[in-house]
DNA sequence: GTGGTCTAGACCACC
DNA sequence: GTGGTCTAGACCACT
């Protein structure tokens, strides 16, 4: 998996970290049970500090989306992900919320909405073979 | 119209503020040409410092939301508001995508998706009552 | 002669207002001991407050480009323009620069900042008749 | 690179300090990549205060001349400087036109306002001289 | 150590 | 009374 960090965003780069990541199990190009390169040659690798991806590990970890163990490293949560609940779906409403308003202010439909949101789901989304299942 | 801030939440006042405005916007409480009230008597009415205040209409009219003049004050842009225009596009798009990519990773259809956005939108949009265009 | 202020714009009302009329004398529109508007009749024409059609002639006759009397009214300066002495060189030298540097940094030619110098000198500059200087 | 300002002067401290530092990459003192003093440090050194370097910052990352990282500082724009586009030369003329209009008024010719800004032009742009472009 | 944010309080330009 | 500018000083996020 290739990460693509922007040095230049204002984004904090631990969360573009974190969104990669996201993205990439989302994605289905991370699978439950993956190992992830561990935070020492992450960070070498795309050149950014220790800290930087310890962090972007620790929210991830928090949110249960990987596993951190002393020695075996990092890996994504071989249970699967968590589903949604409410605190999510209320964090999500809250960053989502702004967004809607902005565009309505500026003239974009509904409809209009619903196809960027649909357009972006399906270029994440894995392709949905019946028997993906199985373990690499 | 009614602000409301989060002083706990990690999301900085000003983008608060900045929000709430465009919502008010978005959904018709605030009309173009409708007067804000002042840098100084906003800041004192929340209890915030005037450039926080400052800031968040710096923003707004930076996005040509709203109008400054040095001695009228403070006013909805009264030619009504621009187009959603590419670039406003694309910052939507890299503000969404990640929301969308971690909904994916928590199992969220694209159903779902489609009318968490649809509730949201129409909670903001304003009711468009027929006889509602007479100016007031 | 025609007054258009952008009372939008972050430029004092009472510079514009001097420009105009600055522009106007060196177009030759307003000619030596022609009267203008007194401050009362061109405050309540163009629909601005006294003190600032005030301020900007005072500026002009600070340069003595008008003369001010309290019978007679105002008047363009009989006698001609002053002409451009080391102060006013310097000042405008001052103020052209940064401009200058701009224009250079966005690599803007020598021959391509003259031509836009030639092109506004010679719209606001009055047809040179040989024998445009009788009194009207 | 030195920087001078006039704290007398009615032109804003973060102005001359944005115009100084636009000369400086326009002249070629400052170098595409370029590091720039941190805001505090800039600040202590010219005595003012770190809000007010930070605008001038600001300002100048607005126009995209300077890129500004959280943590590793402020560099002038390592891709090089946007090209001047309409909304440049409108900007330019409308600051422009007052200056010529006042120069005519008091007899400046084309040509003398062609001969100062060319001594302008030259005094600020850097000398092309033919070894110069290794990098340091 | 860097920029980002926020506060408190001051003076000025404009109208 | 309005926004514009500047100062002084503080805490936080990021790397």
């Amino acid at each position: 998996m290739i990460i693509e960090l922007d040095m230049q965003s204002d984004i904090p780069i631990y969360t573009q970290l974190t969104n990669q990541i996201i993205e990439g199990i989302a994605s289905g190009s991370l699978k439950p049970g993956e190992a992830l390169p561990s935070v020492r040659s992450l960070a070498s690798d795309i050149g950014i500090n220790l800290h930087t991806v310890n962090k972007a590990y620790q929210l991830l970890k928090q949110e249960d989306y990987i596993h951190i163990h002393r020695q075996k490293g990092v890996v994504v949560n071989p249970n699967g992900m968590p589903e949604a609940n409410k605190e999510f779906s209320d964090k999500q409403n809250a960053q989502i919320r702004p967004l809607i308003a902005e565009a309505i202010l500026r003239g974009v439909t509904l409809e209009e909405m619903k196809e960027m949101m649909e357009r972006i789901y399906q270029e994440i989304e894995p392709p949905v073979n019946k028997a993906d299942n199985k373990k690499e």
